[in-house]
RNA sequence: CGGGGCGUAGCGCAGCUUGGUUAGCGCGCCUGGUUUGGGACCAGGAGGUCCCGGGUUCGAAUCCCGGCGCCCCGACCA
């Protein structure tokens, strides 16, 4: 029985279809107030998976976690001139608490660069306090005037690292690194989605940066999705906030600071990167349940068998839930587990069971495996990693499939209708990127000819990825 | 902030043009039963300030005026 899809199909309607799956796999609902995202219980364990990965390879870099406040006097912000001139737009203001008209206006954060810079300069005296190395999580509040979920929000949630450094070598080098280590790291190997890695055009760098760092991601409809960002602060926000440190001949010398971020765009970001048009196709190191054991029927035999075969799988540490069949038919109760992007999914039924066997199916490929019950442990485990190592790949076809090189903007506009285009950024110029902006496209980021992230904009034989975004 | 569209049950919609019994339909939900190897079926049932305010009228979901909100498409951002 063929059964009618159950959302859009992504080529009728990609942002219909975005919508109907972070409906109906349960990820998010909207807010009462406008542009705010309800994160349900199925949306929000796979954000605190993203999370624990993220936060690990942070720690790695040795940076700690710290807390600051959400609310932050207007005056701060007006310390760095770009950075207060970038966000203005964006801001959320508190002019009246404790029923009065508050003297000086309160900022909600939209990023952390001012307090944490504040404080900073209250910790680090010596160089031998540096480099500093801090990160937080938190929500953060950007006015939006055209909300998605997940992908932006007027609220969000982050990690904020901010660090200080006595050289700028040290900054530039230690912002490379959680870019690598951190960031391409964890979206080449826990998410599965293959990134350009380069360095944003002075038009797209983050307000106050001296240089910004992306990772750029594409999802199934072509458009480039930022997905994490680092940024060089140069001496910008350390001469703003007094960030001094007394060198080893005595001298007050200015800090280096640097910010990175990346946040529950992420969880859009997946969604895009691997869905399709039966739902999220989630890699097995960011599911919230890695296999779901299904009976296919409400039968005594069956579901000890079931119960036994989740015991040993999660003996094994792997995250397995249980589908006893209460809740309705087998077909139904498959395609919601197909919507919710489970990996695999073991279907456990009495004309198998009879021949010691179950059925094993891949959410990524929709490949059958009947396989014998003492073997299924094995089995699972070994699909478990072929199954990352094959959504990597298949996501690396994708894109490089629909990346072009290109020799003149024209072609580039052409070629960015549904991918990405490479042009040398000699070629782009002011006009250039006028150009693009009208086509709704931009330069998502610059790279050396072989991929590699190069230290400025001037670097002779740059290349520029150009592509539409969301 | 520009350009479109829409507000009627949890969700999706019809009804409005041409005002008139108790405001319907599909999905979902509840109860009982039969089912279950790719979105099951039968029977019964619960659920509504028809976005808000005003006006016209014997009578407004429907007509008029004014608000508010939401969604989609564009300019800014993670």
């Amino acid at each position: 029985m063929a059964s009618p899809s159950v959302l859009t199909p992504q080529s009728e309607d990609f942002p219909k279809w975005y919508q109907d799956i972070v409906a109906k796999a349960e990820m998010a609902d909207n807010g009462p107030v406008r542009g705010t995202m309800v994160i349900r219980p199925y949306g929000y364990a796979i954000w605190e998976r993203i999370q624990a990965s993220i936060d690990e390879r942070i720690k790695r870099t040795g940076a700690q976690n710290a807390y600051f406040p959400l609310f932050i006097p207007e005056s701060y912000l007006s310390k760095e001139s770009e950075h207060i001139e970038g966000f203005s737009p964006e801001l959320a203001v508190v002019t009246h608490a404790g029923g009065e008209e508050l003297a000086e206006p309160i900022v909600v954060r939209p990023t952390s660069e001012t307090v944490i810079g504040e404080f900073m300069a209250k910790w680090i005296q010596s160089y031998r306090d540096l480099p500093l190395l801090l990160n937080q999580w938190a929500n953060v509040v950007r006015w939006e005037l055209r909300p998605r979920l997940f992908l932006r929000s007027s609220e969000f949630l982050w990690q904020e690292g901010h660090t200080a450094h006595a050289s700028a070598e040290d900054a530039s080098a230690y912002a490379m690194r959680i870019h690598l280590q951190v960031y391409n790291d964890f979206l080449e190997k826990v998410l599965a989605v293959p990134t350009f890695l380069g360095i944003k055009p002075p038009s797209e760098r983050f307000a106050g940066a001296t240089n910004t760092m992306t990772c750029e991601g594409m999802m199934r409809d072509g458009k480039a999705l930022q997905m994490a960002t680092s940024h060089e602060l140069g001496q910008n926000f350390a001469r703003a906030f007094d960030i001094y440190y007394q060198s080893e001949e005595g001298q007050a010398e200015l800090c280096f600071t640097t910010s990175w971020g990346a946040s529950t765009r992420l969880v859009g970001g997946l969604i895009m990167a691997h869905g399709d048009d039966n739902g999220l196709v989630l890699p097995p190191a960011v599911a919230p349940w890695v296999v779901v054991v299904i009976a296919v029927r409400e039968d005594e035999e069956v579901l000890a068998a079931c119960q036994q075969l989740n015991e040993v799988l999660s003996s094994q540490g792997l995250r397995t839930q249980i589908d006893d069949g209460r809740r309705g038919s087998f077909g139904r109760r498959v395609t919601d587990w197909e919507m919710k992007g489970v990996p695999l999914r073991i279907e456990v039924g009495p004309r198998d069971l009879a021949q010691g066997l179950v059925t094993v199916v891949r959410r990524d490929t929709g490949e059958k495996f009947p396989v014998a019950l003492t073997e299924v442990v094995d089995l699972v485990e070994s699909l478990v990693g072929q199954i990352q190592d094959d959504m990597y790949a298949a996501a690396t076809a994708f894109r490089d499939e629909r990346t072009k090189d290109v020799n003149s903007l024209d072609e580039a506009i052409l070629t960015a209708q549904s991918g990405f285009a490479r042009l040398a950024w000699d070629l782009v110029g002011e006009n250039g990127e006028a150009r693009l902006k009208a086509e709704a496209m931009t330069v998502r980021c610059l790279q050396r000819a072989d991929g590699a992230i190069p230290d400025n904009e001037l670097e002779e034989g740059l290349v520029a990825i150009i592509a539409k975004s969301y």
